[in-house]
DNA sequence: CTAACGTATCACCGCATGGTGATGTCAGCA
DNA sequence: TGCTGACATCACCATGCGGTGATACGTTAG
């Protein structure tokens, strides 16, 4: 069995948290493409700026994405290990599973 | 570039978004080891009867386990497909992430 | 120095969501 | 055949959450 690479399983919920968002989701895949700055993500998916902050907030405290000040422009950009720990934790969870599935393990019944 | 075991994304939030719940993951983190029913998962999470049915009435809605009547009984089990999809498709955001803060890619300024 | 711009924060509101009790349904047992 | 237990569904309600407009803050241009 392959130890998970997030530690507090609570912490992985809140991240997981952040990313069920079709829109946050959509931030997060063009981010992974070419940093850009909130101006951008106005253009891009057509949100309102205070939304677009709003929810910039919600994966910035998730510790999914990091800003890069650039005068009066702000970059974001992915946070590569953030991803990679969830996807961790849910592989890890999915070969537990595999293997209990392949074995038939059941508790029985009361 | 590998592709994305998940083919819709926007399935994959709906997934994500029964995942990303403490009780869920509780709950996906004990199908995981054995198979259960509605009753083990009462003694082991102390939640109520009814709570919980909602809960795995989600994650079922969700594909992300399968029930197995045993007379009287149900028996929950975890898919490990759908969890590996879903970790398939934030490992290869976190790789596109990765080549991007590598290259420093990064959309010009308006 | 001031104006304009990019971005963040705040307060508010309508709506969806989660937990709960009551009730329904189905299977097995006396 | 009625009864009990396992599980699901329904209706209800309080709470939280997402989107929005107003506004504040810092930065660069003029």
């Amino acid at each position: 069995m392959v130890m998970s690479a997030v530690g507090d399983v609570n912490g992985a919920v809140d991240v997981l948290k952040a990313v069920a968002d079709p829109l946050r989701m959509r931030i997060l895949t063009l981010l992974a493409r070419e940093a850009l700055c909130t101006s951008h993500l106005v253009e891009e998916t057509g949100a309102k700026q205070t939304n677009l902050s709003n929810h910039l907030k919600i994966l910035r405290e998730a510790g999914l994405v990091d800003t890069e000040p650039c005068g009066r422009f702000t970059y974001y950009k992915l946070r590569p290990d953030a991803l990679e720990s969830l996807a961790g934790l849910l592989g890890d969870l999915a070969a537990t599973a595999r293997a209990t599935a392949c074995a038939d393990t059941k508790r029985s019944c009361p």
